[in-house]
DNA sequence: ACTCCGAATTCAGTATACTGAATATGCTTC
DNA sequence: GAAGCATATTCAGTATACTGAATTCGGAGT
């Protein structure tokens, strides 16, 4: 688990290693490669890195300060989102990213767009095929090029910063496959608006596509925590 | 200058000396202590508090990563802020400050709305003397209470992040007394929609006060910008 | 088997030390 | 006195070492 290898941090290549290590991590986390149950150790990764502790710590630390990750009394670990955390989340994208799909309807370049039909198409397949995976995958290339096309830095950087905190709740409700039409579904449309460079209906699908992914989840969650709630009982009822 | 002397930075007081440098730090650059032209020195701060570099580096880093300061080569300091940068950020307020005040209208506590009452009654004794730094902090006041009413904490610490980045612009406007008309009648009318509890009315209000506010900044740094083109022009004739 | 307790282990937090790049300073030269 | 250059200084970044608290583990007692 947490096999943390990657050649290519070096000291001298222009980053500072912590500002590498920082994105390798970052990367992992976006990928699923960090699961629930891991425990990431500064000492390991450096260790496998070739590096001190001192540049991952920081990498960890920061990634703890910006809500990715949680400094537990035995390493690093992926914070326990309660619904009421997913329920705030939600709340801060709705309010962020729809005006920000507005934005990039004026802003994304042809290229962009073409990137995105392509993750559209992606996304497609993989729903005609059942691969969560490949929808996962599509889906982050989507969100991140739609994103990365705003020229409002901080918005963007805001938007990627609690949408990725929710990244394990949408690769869980990704096995629903009610979830995985509605986000095919907003895909298409958010796609139809950016390409016809419609800034209102970018806004409107976007927040159409905010609420119907937090309904999706609530729908999901419920389920799960009736299943909870009889495991609990049982168990309470031994104690 | 940046005299960091606070002796209630202990190490065994609950809190690690990261999170309470951090906080020192933080107060400290929302009440102006560091100005424009200070660096903050990891090793300096560090000796001024009896602690290593250590904990002080990584409170200035997280920091950094916050947006509050930059890392320069020679010390951290202050971010220069361009008009563009200003412009982004209050886009990002704009889209959640007047949703939170409507939620806080329904949040705040009694004891809130009476903090706040207080808040609007400094700030006019300020308005009133001309006390820029009196208005300033009575400002200060009234945001943190409302904003620490949320019961989302994520919303309010997104907030609070942005509202302190701009800190040193809004204590330059409040030097501008039609821009210190607008914070005092903004205040009252938040105010009085908090007081009411009507959550639509906080949100028109501080949709009001959020471009009203804005509009004063691009105003007198538009007066400052032709300043500025005025001097660069002379220079450029001067190379 | 089961609990209780203490030693060993783990790991974040902190301290100290080293390094190199960027800047500042002073000296030389004209 | 201005320009060019070498040296000194500063400071972030990184490395290594120490500390204490939380957890795990093993053995004694029942």
């Amino acid at each position: 688990m947490a096999e943390t290898r990657s050649i290519s941090i070096v000291p001298g290549r222009g980053e500072s290693l912590r500002a590498q290590i920082y994105e390798d991590l970052r990367e992992k986390l976006r990928g699923g490669a960090i699961g629930p149950g891991d425990r990431l150790v500064d000492v390991s990764i450096a260790r496998s890195l070739g590096v001190s502790r001192m540049p991952v710590r920081e990498a960890l630390t920061q990634l703890v300060s910006e809500g990715h990750l949680v400094s537990t009394t035995r390493g690093f670990a992926l914070p326990e989102l309660a619904p009421e955390d997913i329920a705030d989340i939600f709340e801060v994208r709705r309010l962020l990213e729809p005006r920000a799909a507005a934005n990039a309807a004026r802003d994304l370049s042809e290229a962009d767009l073409d990137r995105l039909e392509a993750a559209v198409a992606s996304a497609e397949a993989a729903v005609a095929a059942g691969d969560v995976r490949l929808l996962a995958e599509a889906n982050a290339v989507f969100r991140a090029t739609w994103i990365a096309s705003l020229r409002n830095t901080r918005l963007a950087g805001t938007i990627e910063r609690f949408a990725d905190q929710v990244h394990v709740v949408r690769r869980e409700t990704l096995r629903d496959a009610g979830t995985r039409d509605i986000v095919l579904e907003g895909m298409r449309g958010i796609y139809a608006a950016f390409r016809a460079r419609d800034a209102l209906a970018a806004q409107d699908r976007m927040t159409r596509f905010m609420h119907d992914a937090e309904q999706s989840y609530a729908r999901l969650n419920r389920g799960e925590d009736c299943q909870a709630i009889g495991e609990t009982g049982l168990e309470a009822a031994d104690g």
